[in-house]
RNA sequence: GCCGACGUAGCUCAGUUGGCAGAGCAGCUGUUUCGUAAACAGCAGGUCCGGGGUUCGAAUCCCCGCGUCGGCUCCA
């Protein structure tokens, strides 16, 4: 975490990419694990039981093969390392020239022969300088044997021709080995580290059978078919631009009656909720990011100043510094006290342009951001009723959710009094509400305790969700203060929270999550009326009127497209409704009502349509009848 | 930022050895007036990502830049 204000919670979206963050954080989290050099050869996913723990074991021995085919193609190959993770596993090599696709199947072909050859897996201990000699070809192997700790016994593993420094364990031969696909080759640096060389990585996935192969092959489809940016484009939800530029948003009408409509629902709920709404600027003074601590910490993430009148002034790349201005805006007393300062402030970040991604992580999004200033007394109640809310988000939207509660890191700032109460009373806040947590070791920001909350998405994938921070830094630098009852001074304690982190992330994961087919509440348009003939445009154009009146959003398609067809249109565009308009329905105010769901409910007069409808809008049911 | 791939019509893509810029869908126009996922015909649509170079000639080859994608790093 950086100093200043609460985390943007750009990860990475998909479930191997999110993993390998998360395991990349925990190495570096915990010094004792990253000291461990044998376990990075292994497997990196923590098995829950007896079953995935085989198939880890399995797919490690894969990458085991997979070296082996490497090896068949490249002898004087280079060997980092390659551990199973979710769904699969991955080798790092350092090879003489850059793999192709082609490569990935020819060494896929040569895996199936060695797979075919049932190899066996032996083992050998062997003593430091063994290891040392008989891998002093491989500079990364060498690298790791100098670092396993003085008492780890060192074993290799050799199936078939190659060997390897590996702790095991392994399948019995490499016939056990089972379905596997190689799926990409990706530039890896040596250890995580971008100053180390840059190798080439060969990600595969492995599975028991055949079927349960294709099946992992068919959810990757799926999650395709979801993918954000091409429903984006598909359903006119957004788009961007390289004139306008890398990272930064265009909301297209569609996409943003979406995020409008999530913006007043989330804008009166917050009003509803005590939280007061506030407005700030895009831009400030140099003066207050040196005062914040961001020009110290921050910096690489912000744009270069601009020059107004001789003074330096940056882009805002959090709200926070603003939010506490208007708190100091006078003396406030602890009975004025909480304050809540909602906004959906824009803000600007420098992203590295590798690490853009459709509107999942952006140069420029709008957070739903707001500070809770509060007395000390107050902060449990404050993260309760913050839980509460985002628990209530995350059931309109259909998220289940697991909560994280990140503790003091090593470096860290405040004193040890308020770290143990504040993570005590968050614990208190999470558990008293009824959720359970895991803790987030060390994960806390420098300046303070952490609530993480991720949402789970209906294919079962984790996203950055609300957000609630401590925060003993800002108060202080900002000198920001309550009059107590005893006529004193004191300290403010500092809230930071987002529920839905930011509009465009949201948004984003929202159409994958619902795969572009909108909840009612929130579908763009939420029924098309089909004229079957010309002779019934008036009838439909009636009809549609009636529905705006009611604050349906409705379109009529009177192209002279068959009716099939304005079905079919309308039916791509995820439309929730088809209203279908013809003799029989104008004669009896009435439409026929079809569903995307390809359900057909047949004729309702329209009057009990709009009731239908707007009963699901009010109660933002994702049902459609 | 780094490694690799890619960039041709709104979209998806073809384009041979360097020799006239192509298809399907979408769009528009006309015909059709149809009962629950694609009527028929015609027309129009191009800075072949941008800039530079090689060449008689560049979508095609070379260099630089921009953007996108898969990862790494970053972010959390």
């Amino acid at each position: 975490m950086r100093p200043g204000c609460h985390p943007n919670g750009q990860e990475g979206r998909n479930s191997l990419r999110r993993y390998l963050t998360t395991f990349i954080m925990n190495r570096k989290e915990n010094p004792i694990m990253a000291e461990n050099i044998a376990e990075l050869n292994e497997i990196e996913v923590q098995p829950a039981n007896d079953a995935e723990l085989e198939l880890a074991k399995m797919r490690h021995s894969a990458a085991h093969v997979m070296a082996e085919a490497v090896l068949d193609m490249f002898p004087n190959a280079k060997f980092a390392i390659g551990p199973a993770i979710e769904d699969g596993f991955y080798y790092d090599f350092d090879l003489p020239r850059s793999l192709t696709p082609e490569d990935l199947e020819q060494v896929e072909a040569r895996m199936r022969n060695h797979i075919k050859k049932a190899e066996v897996f032996t083992r050998n201990e062997v003593s430091r300088e063994e290891a040392l000699e008989t891998f002093k070809d491989q500079p990364y192997k060498v690298e790791l044997i100098k670092e396993l700790p003085e008492d780890e016994t060192i074993s290799t593993y050799q199936q078939g021709e190659f060997l390897d420094l590996c702790r095991g364990p392994h399948v019995d031969d490499t016939s056990k080995v089972g379905a596997v696909k190689l799926l990409s080759v990706a530039g890896a640096y040596w250890r995580g580290d971008e100053h180390r060389p840059m190798l080439q990585r060969i990600y595969g996935t492995a599975w028991n059978t055949k079927q349960e192969l294709a099946e992992h092959l068919e959810r990757r489809e799926e999650a395709l078919r979801r993918d954000h940016r091409r429903l984006g484009r598909e359903l006119d939800l957004f788009s961007t631009n390289e004139m306008i530029g890398a990272g930064l948003i265009l909301w297209h009408p569609k996409g943003a009656m979406v995020r409008n409509l999530i913006e007043r629902f989330e804008t009166d709920e917050h009003l509803k909720r005590g939280y007061d709404l506030v407005y700030t600027p895009h831009i400030a003074s140099e003066e207050t990011y040196k005062q914040s601590g961001h020009l110290e910490t921050y910096a690489e993430n912000m744009y270069s100043p601009m020059d107004i009148e001789g003074s330096p002034y940056y882009l805002k790349p959090m709200n926070c510094p603003a939010h506490i201005m208007i708190y100091n805006s006078t003396i406030r007393s602890y009975r004025d006290l909480p304050i809540r300062y909602a906004e959906l402030g824009t803000v600007y970040r420098y992203e590295r342009s590798g690490t853009l991604h459709g509107m999942l992580r952006v140069r420029g999004f709008t957070q739903d951001d707001a500070h809770i200033f509060c007395r000390p007394d107050q902060m449990l109640d404050e993260a309760k009723a913050v839980i509460d809310l985002a628990d209530y988000f995350a059931e309109v939207f259909g998220y289940r959710y697991e909560a994280y509660i990140a503790t003091r890191p090593e470096k860290s700032i405040g004193s040890d009094e308020n770290w143990v109460r504040a993570e005590a009373t968050l614990k208190q806040a999470v558990s008293e509400m009824g959720i359970g947590f895991k803790i987030d070791e060390g994960g806390g920001a420098f300046y303070g305790p952490k609530i993480d909350i991720k949402f789970l998405d209906s294919l079962g994938r984790e996203w950055t969700g609300p957000t609630i921070q401590v925060d003993f830094n800002l108060p202080e630098r900002f000198d920001a203060n309550y009059i107590g009852e005893d006529g004193q001074q004191h300290r403010v304690v500092m809230v930071h929270r987002t529920v839905l982190g930011s509009m465009e992330r949201f948004v984003g994961g929202l159409v994958e999550h619902y795969g572009g087919a909108f909840p009612v509440w929130l579908a763009p348009v939420q029924a098309v009326v089909i004229p079957i003939a010309d002779r019934h445009v008036e009838y439909a154009d009636s009809v549609a009127r009636r529905l705006k009146e009611a604050g349906i959003r409705v379109d009529v398609d009177s192209g002279s497209d068959r009716m099939q067809n304005k079905i079919r249109h309308a039916q791509l565009q995820k439309v929730p409704y088809m209203l279908v308009a013809g003799d029989r329905e104008a004669e009896a105010d009435a439409v026929a009502v079809r569903l995307r769901t390809n359900e057909n409910l047949g004729a309702q007069p329209v009057s009990e349509f709009v009731e239908m409808v707007t009963g699901l809008v009010d109660s933002k049911s994702r049902e459609l009848q």
